[in-house]
DNA sequence: CCACGGCATTGACCTTGGTCAAGCGGCCCT
DNA sequence: AGGGCCGCTTGACCAAGGTCAATGCCGTGG
């Protein structure tokens, strides 16, 4: 499998590359697999043993945990950039996946070989201090994510995520642009669909939002931000 | 501070230090610093900046954030021989605790420097994926939280919590003694204490265990793994 | 020995968000 | 163009668990 070098600085995007040595990089693109799926294929299902750990190139791809009724809540949306499932190499031998893992929308990945992998952070300290700090940012989100399930409620949630798509530097009227459907984003945020539509309509209501299909335009964000940071109401 | 050989026997505990080789180990308990808490004390707030991380030689230590309102939710119960907060680490320069830490009953604790540790990370292999293996486990602990926290309801939550309480091999009648007071356990489930009091009541009531002060008599085990594989029912 | 304080239990009531069902609009596919 | 499907919305109803309040139960300290 010969690439050409422009995968060594598609790799760089994820932190976990960011600062490897270009001789260890350019020694794990040799090792690349390429995934494509379509919208709807499954990458990898819950509790499956796991080998390798994913690059995602482009597209977008779900992890999700199901419940023996069938019930799905997602547990993060991976973004172009981003790599996943590279902690199940530490668990011990025979690691399975906590999650499964879908494609929401066409993607393009690369797959690496976790054993070659584990081969280069022996040699690499840059690749372990890399991984360590992934592993750090999942932990810390999802302990985030925790706190906001459990200490916080619907309406909070689904204002933090609209406040979580607005980029930093933006002081206008911000527009917001879904970027999955919004089952997927009710099951990130652990509500019913119906249960999201209803709060868009509130806040609409209150005219802090309008919503043009999949498109949201916001109207008050100051209103939004105390709606997050104060005591929550209806 | 110079100490007897007995506290890198007593670090072995933690998976972070198993492997570790004894050079490094020694080097690192040389710079251990001894904390001792009474109930109640705290030992880090959350979003302080964070400097040193630590092992649990006795005791209880609860991790928790707090809603603006005072609500608490225990994210996970520190028992002795467990390190905690070693991924701050890697949050880049001035990490913050994500959680905050609180002693439940008297504690005596290591606590660990964290620029000394990221030096012996550096030479040592084991230590980091001794590391990295800590943090899989936490994230994969965290998930499972987050699964049972949106897919599954209370009485799933609290029958879970009593299975594991029970080691492995039990295979008479199990007792469980509850090592912490139900507020906590309550706390740490994502329910009220008075939720907590009511489902044992109904699982009194249905015969499936027995309920002495913070003494549970498990009359009925297969009955409760039941509970926790099949469809819920009230 | 009694009083107090903290934890736990129980009851009555309420709120949030889930469930079920109907309707709507766009999109694809023939 | 028509039909069917899918995603979304809206309404009516429901249930799990939270809230508030009263009471009981110890264990501790004066």
């Amino acid at each position: 499998m010969n690439r050409p070098p422009e995968a060594a600085r598609e790799l760089r995007r994820a932190y976990l590359f960011a600062d490897m040595a270009d001789e260890h990089l350019a020694a794990l693109v040799q090792g690349l697999h390429d995934i494509h799926l379509n919208a709807g294929d499954t990458l990898f299902r819950h509790s499956q043993p796991a080998e390798r750990f994913f690059f995602l190139r482009d597209g977008m791809v779900k992890l999700f945990r199901l419940s023996p009724e069938g019930d799905e809540k997602i547990i993060e949306i991976m973004q172009p950039g981003q790599t996943f499932a590279e902690a199940v190499m530490f668990m011990g031998t025979q690691g399975r996946y906590p999650v499964s893992a879908e494609a929401v929308s066409e993607s393009r990945l690369y797959a690496i070989d976790q054993k070659a992998f584990l081969n280069l952070l022996r040699e690499s300290h840059e690749a372990s201090f890399g991984l360590l700090a992934s592993l750090s940012r999942r932990l810390h989100m999802l302990v985030n994510q925790i706190e906001s399930l459990t200490l916080q409620n619907a309406t909070y949630r689904l204002v933090a995520y609209l406040l979580e798509q607005i980029p930093r530097d933006v002081k206008t009227s911000p527009e917001v642009q879904l970027t999955t459907p919004k089952g997927v984003i009710a099951s990130r945020l652990a509500i019913q669909p119906e249960t999201l539509s209803r709060i868009l309509a509130k806040l609409r209501q209150r005219g802090l939002i309008e919503v043009h299909g999949n498109h949201i335009t916001v109207r008050n964000v100051q209103a939004l931000r105390d709606l997050v940071h104060l005591p929550p109401q209806d």
